[in-house]
DNA sequence: CGACTGCTTGAAGAAATTCAATTTACGTGG
DNA sequence: CCACGTAAATTGAATTTCTTCAAGCAGTCG
């Protein structure tokens, strides 16, 4: 796994499950690197309304911002460990080391990139396409190599609030797929999915 | 205003309304800066659903990626002029110019605060919410210092295909907001518009 | 073992979409 | 300059999709 900075003496620290990385607002300190865990970064509504933008999995960079402040409230979705990097030793750097720069402006296009596409699947998908997205998108990022199974990190409830739906929906949505033969579940929890038909799963992922 | 490169040459180009300036996943060749009028930036879905992502503004840079295609497609709102700058001879400059890589990196930022603020409209606010946030952007944007009432340069169906919406929802919320006296339509067409009461309005945009 | 959390499923309800009709504005050509 | 055809916007009614409310079940962790 390629960190942040190799050279640099990294500190390592571990959030419990449920726990607040960093909060909406708050001075950016840090940028951190996932070593072992998952985190989801989100935004509230006043009532109370929430809007997961990511998960950042095992070798993500997240916190990166070039504000002042973080835009988004990150919590570990389980037990998670990070790297950490002061952000001022950082930027230091970037002033000297054009790759690092370059490195960092990639970072912040694919993170864009990110965005936009879920823009699109937030506002013109329907629900049994956002699932699908979803599981394409877990499925490359967490199925190992060879491995015909992935074990989400996440609930349905973190699922719903990643995609605009309620909790409910998102598991009729799975038992539909389940049902359809698209998918299954492995053993007795319900987060180790496997994917059967990986055709039909991108059949329903239209393409943009 | 302040232009990409204001020691360039700067080439000129107009589009007339509905005219289509690049396509999604073509190769990134210009950079391009709105002077007058505006411009849509889209994703399709197969079966032709749009999402608009952002619409380029007076002043407004657009066009830039990391990548070496171009991840929408952008289309002319109303007849556009703009400037456009060869994307090599940019990425030349900054190579020597650190203050124009940074103008650069911050661009990118700002885009990317504005997908992410757009993710939490799109997967958690109603109606009436999406229309109030979408008056409250494009006041901002396109009411002159002083001036009382902003001129919509783009229709019913891309103001919808923003906001995640159907035309007649957004025509419906537009309606009840001047029903309610928070808003008034000047003149004969419905694109003129006076916003009569700004702290109704941004009680409606709940803050997050 | 038992409370709890997470997940599923059903039924009722709400919100937004689709279909449809009408009105109003707009541009073109006679 | 007016008439006509087209495009844009509004409004109503019917329908669809998703949410909310509710119940029940299974796995987990003290």
């Amino acid at each position: 796994m390629r960190r942040i900075v190799t050279k640099d003496r990294l500190s390592e620290y571990k959030y419990k499950k449920g726990v607040e990385v960093y909060g909406e607002n708050e001075p950016a300190v840090f940028v951190y690197q996932v070593k072992e865990g998952a985190v989801r970064s989100y935004k509230l509504l006043s009532d109370g309304r929430r809007q997961i933008g990511a998960f950042h999995l095992v070798g993500d960079i997240f916190g990166l911002t070039s504000g002042e402040s973080h835009r988004f409230t990150t919590e570990a979705v389980v037990e998670t460990t990070v790297w950490l990097v002061n952000r001022r030793s950082l930027e230091a750097r970037v002033e000297i080391d054009a790759v690092l720069a370059g490195h960092l402006l990639r970072l912040t296009a694919k993170n864009l990139q990110h965005a936009e596409n879920h823009m699109l699947l937030l506002g013109r998908k329907d629900a049994l396409e956002r699932v699908a997205t979803f599981l394409i998108e877990m499925d490359r990022r967490l199925t190992a190599a060879g491995a015909m199974t992935m074990t989400l990190p996440m609930s349905r409830h973190d699922i719903a609030d990643y995609l605009g739906l309620s909790l409910e929906t998102v598991s009729r949505a799975l038992s539909k797929l389940r049902r359809s033969g698209i998918l299954s579940f492995i053993g007795n929890t319900q987060r180790e999915i496997t994917i059967l038909d990986r055709e039909k799963l991108f059949a329903l992922d239209l393409q943009d």
